[in-house]
DNA sequence: GCTTGCTTTCAAGCGCGCTCGAAGCTCTAG
DNA sequence: CTAGAGCTTCGAGCGCGCTTGAAAGCAAGC
């Protein structure tokens, strides 16, 4: 997957003491206001700055989750907005949220303050499939840690 | 995913201490002595018992992953052994191992002792995976989290 | 012996999420 | 004016991991 390259990025940001930078991030990603550089992006550097292929952000807009203005030549001009929208759907997806469920999710949003609770119910049902999936691949860490253990010819093997 | 059911089972089992849990774990699935009900099992009933169809236990085998012994009458008899291998590669299929490279390693594991340094190799990699895996995870919960609070109305939302 | 439900093999099909390629338009540098 | 890079739309293709279906054999109860 070519989203792999955002999250290595994210990664490399969120170094820090964890609380706070995930703070930070949500501030600079979901609703603070527009930073420095406010200038709208071409599609190749939104890919670039999100971490996704150029084919990729036209079909999310195609499946209506994200909608970039248009200059006066067609072409596409992603804002700090729409950026901030791709950085949240790729989380999404990397997280194992569906295309369906995403675009469901991207429509209630884009239909107002009265869909909340359904938002907020989809929320909460990624939340528990995020949570049981870190319950597996605990699992599964264990289960590869104990391989190594073995192959490292440790006494209880 | 069908192998979910699998993960339930695991999971319940797994309520207690962790690390001794893991331990009965490890014990029970993969170099015990063969236990209590010994009798070999059906394909449906190892379907059954892994979580998996019967249909993927086929594909599973068609692909050199497990190689039941056969009756008499050509069908498929499940022992212990095939059991445990069953979970541990439901397990890494889970956490996201490729059909691929879990042939390799199962092909490596059936030509003996002498591959133990690229199987290690192996479970390196793939533990490294699993660690990302769970860090992207952990980021993608806690936007989930954020988008909650803001749902609930939380102040700093 | 018949029925019911399991088993077998084999090959084809599918759903998801991209991914690619063709054909043509626009911008910038030289 | 031209070359080359990057943009547009559109539709088709693909890779993975199953999943399904057809056709036929076997087992157990009535």
């Amino acid at each position: 997957m070519a989203t792999e390259a955002l999250i290595e990025r994210i990664l490399a940001a969120s170094d820090g003491p964890s609380s706070s930078t995930i703070d930070a991030l949500h501030e600079l990603l979901d609703d603070a206001p527009i930073e420095a550089s406010t200038v709208p992006r071409s599609v190749a550097e939104a890919a670039r700055l999100v971490g996704l292929s150029t084919h990729t952000l036209r079909y999310y807009e195609q499946e209506g989750l994200v909608r970039p203005a248009r200059n006066a030549s067609g072409y596409r001009e992603y804002s700090a907005a729409d950026l901030r929208r791709l950085v949240f759907l790729t989380r999404m997806r990397l997280s194992g949220m569906t295309m369906t469920d995403l675009k469901r999710y991207i429509s209630l949003v884009e239909q107002g303050p009265s869909t909340v609770t359904e938002r907020r119910r989809i929320m909460r049902d990624q939340h528990d499939r995020i949570t049981r999936q870190i319950r597996e691949l605990r699992l599964a860490l264990e289960t590869t840690e104990y391989k190594i253990r073995v192959y490292d010819g440790h006494p209880e093997g």
